[in-house]
DNA sequence: CGGCAATGCGCC
DNA sequence: AAACGGCGCATTGCCG
């Protein structure tokens, strides 16, 4: 296979990091300082920004010449960037071909598949390569590329040298990297493809609510935070400082069992200092609602008053709309919010505005009465509260929906709108992870159970508490239930058990609904915990494949591979057997194994165990489903713009939007390999202008 | 001044 | 006889 392999040095006053690729490539003051290539590995060759718009210079000329034979490949790691720039500036403004998606390749994304940190001289170094990323070089080259206070670039001919000998060294450990981690394989391409043309589509975003929207919090915020820091002397509202101050003002905080007290200010936290109770929101809503004055109370402490504020204006969610407005294209879409492979299991992480973590909405509306004349509550109505919104003024949402930045973070979704002409789609898996967990175990009368849409949390909870519940009236007890059935599948403990579902209980009562599920509910599930890590454990120390639940594990080029029921693999990078004493007998030592990965920012040493590896499994064939009914959604003509883990949502002209379709793109066309596993795959849809839950 | 690590928060 | 996991962004202080 012929190849080009490419790196762009460019300088901006647009942040890269704020505003991504596409929007930086298209921004005036984006400059080519040089692009450096080398062609089926031959010597890197830099082309300044001068020589570039000489088409019959050589340097240029050989580019040129490859840029029109079909058969060359394009690499570039995170090739996006390399795409956005040649696109905006390389065609649009020098004139050159474009180079269509078939014919780029990504280091990057054979990274994020095999496990690899993303970032070049990261990746370069748990590689052990010997080319490594100059990264005095990157520092030479961001220091030219940004403009002073004055808006001016300083560069200096010795600078600009500087910045063509990194890009040329940068080309050979690109280089390196390649020739050690290869492609994708056919099938993953065609993903990798398929999620190209997504992030190219981008979501189109209804700009003018976002405006309104920072406009309503920044008035409602104003007065609120000037409050704040009078009480605090505290400028941020999300400083550290606050805790320390709140404990010098003798704030009573939560103690637990030790008498330790609890100073996490998380959103939970500071809603139990404040003593809430839905009796009290419900009341302040009244008052809302009727627009009367609140009633002089006593002098709050000022500790009580810094906390009410940063209860309302404490959302870190509305950064977003900021997000939002710097990743905006001239288009009125945001570009490459998706990233592929950024979890280790193939799904998508976001970027940017980041959709995968809009808050879900909290709302609560009156939307009717009962026979008894209480009050219902339900969500509120999008396009109202949009509308409200874009008044821009905060007096006017505040009248209608209560707290305005409340009622704007509950309507931050509705910020991703479908394109003019168009409805947006959506449908996610229902409970897919518990569905997939169940039928991988072979456990399949509870399989059944949620296949035929009868819940079964009813007969979970009555396992647990032996005794008939009533989904109504044993709410606490059905919710036991659940959680039993959606958290216990891979391996849960009971003390995390408890302080996730039942903080207020003990031990043993979280311990009893662990041992019902295990021993009752499903008894295979630990089977197949047990059979995934004894295979995964013999397969690094014994260095031959070895099978179990259909999961096959195997050494492959300093890889640990697992393979899945759809012949995709998971890939653990540097594993290595260790031996491992057992937490309730040092002297019990049994053979384990150890891999590399990136965790919560850093590239650490982990050890597997069956709990991890059947949830890595179980979310890796989840991931093959929801691919699946991506390219169903395609293949009938809807485009896919983004996806949030197990929910797709698609683009489509109104008049061929319909859900039950959707449904059917989701959870039909079922590869064999799944119907072979009896998995019962079933989605909840629907069709709507605007993002919503 | 910018990058980096640590921490907290939002979602599935 | 044990262990739920996965992300990205904003903010901070630290460091060069």
């Amino acid at each position: 296979m012929r190849f080009a392999l490419i790196d762009f040095e460019t300088e901006s006053a647009c942040d890269l990091k704020k505003s991504g690729a596409w929007v930086y490539s298209e921004h005036p003051t984006t400059n080519i300082l040089c692009l450096g290539y080398t062609l089926d590995g031959g010597p890197s060759i830099v082309i300044s920004a001068d020589e570039l718009l000489d088409v019959w210079g050589d340097k240029t000329a050989q580019l040129w010449a490859a840029v029109n034979d079909p058969t060359v490949i394009f690499i570039a790691h995170n090739c996006s960037f390399e795409k956005g720039i040649w696109r905006n500036i390389m065609v649009a403004v020098f004139g050159w071909p474009d180079i269509p998606n078939e014919r780029w390749h990504d280091t990057q994304a054979v990274c994020a598949m095999k496990g690899l940190p993303l970032k070049l001289e990261r990746a370069a170094s748990a590689l052990r390569l010997s080319a490594r990323k100059d990264t005095d070089g990157t520092k030479a080259t961001l220091d030219l590329g940004r403009t002073d206070k004055k808006g001016y670039y300083n560069s200096t001919p010795e600078k600009l040298q500087r910045v063509y000998d990194y890009n040329a060294s940068d080309i050979v450990a690109e280089l390196e990297l390649h020739r050690r981690v290869r492609g994708l394989g056919a099938s993953e391409r065609r993903v990798w493809l398929l999620d190209q043309t997504i992030n190219e589509r981008g979501v189109r975003l209804d700009m003018e609510f976002v405006s309104a929207a920072q406009k309503v919090c920044d008035d409602a915020a104003k007065p609120l935070l000037a409050e704040f820091r009078s009480l605090t002397g505290i400028d941020k509202l999300r400083s550290p400082k606050l805790k320390d101050w709140l404990i010098k003002q003798g704030c009573p905080f939560p103690r637990d069992a030790d008498g330790k007290p609890d100073t996490s200010l998380s959103k939970e936290n500071v809603a139990k200092l404040l003593g809430e109770d839905d009796d009290q929101e419900d009341l302040t809503d009244q008052e809302d609602a009727y627009g009367c004055e609140s009633y002089q109370q006593p002098l709050p402490f000022a500790y009580r008053r810094s906390l009410e504020i940063l209860q309302i204006v404490g959302s870190a969610s509305i950064k977003k709309l900021a997000a939002m407005q710097a990743c905006c294209g001239s288009d009125g879409r945001a570009h490459g919010l998706l990233q592929y492979h950024g979890t280790g299991t193939g799904l998508w992480s976001g970027r940017l505005l980041q959709p995968q973590n809009f808050p879900r909405p909290s709302l609560k509306i009156v939307v009717g009465f009962d026979k008894d004349g209480n009050e219902i509550f339900g969500g509120h109505d999008p396009e109202q509260l949009v509308a409200a919104v874009k008044t821009r003024d905060a007096e006017f949402v505040r009248l209608m929906f209560g707290e305005p930045i409340a009622a704007v973070v509950s309507g931050l979704r509705h910020s991703i709108v479908a394109s003019e002409g168009c409805l947006l789609e959506s449908a996610d898996l229902k409970q897919i992870q518990a569905r997939v967990v169940l039928a991988l175990a072979g456990q399949h009368d509870k399989v059944r159970l949620m296949e035929g849409g009868a819940t079964p949390y009813v007969p979970m909870a009555e396992s647990i508490f032996k005794r008939k519940i009533n989904k109504i009236v044993d709410l606490k007890e059905y919710t036991i239930g659940k959680c039993t059935i959606l958290g216990c599948g891979f391996g849960m403990g009971a003390l995390t058990f408890r302080r996730r579902y039942c903080p207020n209980e003990t031990v043993e009562y979280a311990q009893h609904a662990i041992d019902v599920y295990r021993q009752e509910f499903a008894p295979l599930v630990p089977k197949l915990w047990y059979g995934l890590e004894e295979a995964s454990i013999k397969a690094v120390w014994d260095r031959t494949p070895q099978e179990a639940f259909g999961i096959v594990y195997q050494l492959e080029d300093g890889w640990l591979t697992a393979r899945l029921p759809s012949g995709r693999k998971l890939w653990y990078f540097d594993p290595r057997p260790v031996r491992k004493a057992m937490p309730w007998d040092k002297d019990d030592i049994r053979p384990g194994f150890e891999y590399s990965c990136w965790k919560m920012g850093q590239w650490i040493r982990r050890t597997g165990y069956g709990g991890l590896e059947t949830q890595n499994v179980v979310s890796g064939i989840a991931r093959d489903l929801l691919v699946n009914g991506m390219f169903n959604i395609e293949n009938a003509g809807h485009k896919v713009v983004f996806n949030v883990h197990d929910e797709n949502i698609a683009e489509v002209e109104a008049e061929c939007a319909d859900a039950s379709m959707f449904d059917k793109y989701m959870t039909g066309n079922i590869p064999n390999w799944a119907k072979a596993l009896h998995i019962p795959v079933a989605s909840d849809c629907w069709v709507g202008p605007r993002y919503r839950k």
